[in-house]
DNA sequence: GCGCTATCTTAGCGTTGTTCAAATAAGAAA
DNA sequence: TTTCTTATTTGAACAACGCTAAGATAGCGC
């Protein structure tokens, strides 16, 4: 039991080591929180020693990439199904915001993994950003269905970010304390992040 | 040289140590960045021994806090110049999200600070958040005297928090480098934050 | 003067990120 | 097969960190 049980294609004489940490850091990340998230302790988790790591990330901060690489493949999980839903465009916007925030919600340090990597890597080139990317351009996507109109390039790249940052915002603050009030007022946290949205031009009319 | 060398009241035999680690954190930030920001560091900076603030504040957290704190009477400032200005209300809003945008983009790392600040007491009583409650407040005063329904507490409540979040989200990603061409196609970054607000319901039309 | 208490220092504990030489095991070459 | 090579893992070590405990120091009221 000292390694992942999935069976595998194991290289090397001791699994896919990498595999396993990664796995390992997103089951502490689950388990103790951001907080708890080191290096050793990740080492420990997958059953390995505190030097064995370096051999498959240069860095610590190289392991959270990889982290937050699966944070952002799960996130598109979670967008598909507010892509394919069976409604208006300009109601699928509000449903890929609501998607992105109940995503923070739910896995609060993982999210908040990724995003610490976004930023630690801001000035880095954009191939390196290839998820955030791909996130991105679905809102992208979903805009212009919402009737965005692509042709005017500058504007709809404002309205993207827009959205994203108000959905960043959002997701950021859902889980501070002093809004639950407001939460139980409004019938639960759903209502509570629709509410919110409706302010937000870009969501409550898709532009 | 081993203190602040403000004339101001030194009750103790050291001189007011306190506010001299709270100066020599923000220095350290400023110079440093958030990464450089260790106790030990500040301690350094300050010409005293590694142990000696654990008499003026109970944790690192603790010293962080009063960092924030500082933060937060620094952006009240740069709210006031957003909030006298002599344009129209719904402009006013405008004025204000763009002051808080600026404020976290000329302050990056103490931002960070504020902000994690924030998030780590999320579930603290209110009394805590003095210094972000104030500004809350002020935006939503500058969003009532725009029209908003001061009657409508849900309402109000909810602009107040769409505002906030759209500028938290917007101050965050700013810096990043992939909307550097966005930025000199505008002209600018002040173009830019106004350009990505317009796209925000609450601050287009002030509510 | 005296003691009291707050303040600061020195020393130390446990933990972290990281490096390096030595050990080990898998695959290729003989 | 045996040997060589190379990738992988370990164990020991370093500096730096947050934090604690025991002692030195200096200001205060008596």
């Amino acid at each position: 039991m000292r390694e992942s049980d999935s069976p595998e294609a194991r290289p090397y004489h001791h699994g896919d080591l990498r595999r396993a940490l990664v796995e390992a850091a997103c089951r502490l990340l689950e388990k103790e929180g951001a907080g708890a998230l080191s290096l050793r302790a990740v080492a420990r988790e997958a059953g390995v020693s505190p030097a064995a790591p370096y051999h498959h990330f240069k860095d610590k901060s190289e392991l959270l990439d990889a982290v937050a690489h699966e944070g952002w493949e799960k996130l598109d999980v979670a967008f598909q199904a507010a892509r394919d839903a069976k409604t208006s465009p300009p109601e699928r916007v509000r449903e890929l915001g609501v998607a992105y925030v109940r995503f923070a919600s739910q896995h609060p340090d993982l999210y908040r993994v990724m995003y610490d990597c976004s930023r630690d890597k801001a000035d880095m080139p954009a191939h390196v950003h290839e998820n955030e990317e791909s996130a991105y351009r679905r809102v992208r996507e979903v805009l212009i269905s919402a009737g965005a109109d692509p042709s005017d390039e500058i504007g709809l790249e404002l309205a993207t970010i827009a959205c994203w940052c108000a959905a960043h915002g959002l997701a950021e603050m859902t889980s501070f304390k002093q809004f639950e009030p407001l939460k139980e007022a409004l019938g639960g946290e759903e209502a509570f992040l629709r509410g919110v949205l409706a302010h937000v031009g870009v969501f409550a009319k898709g532009l």
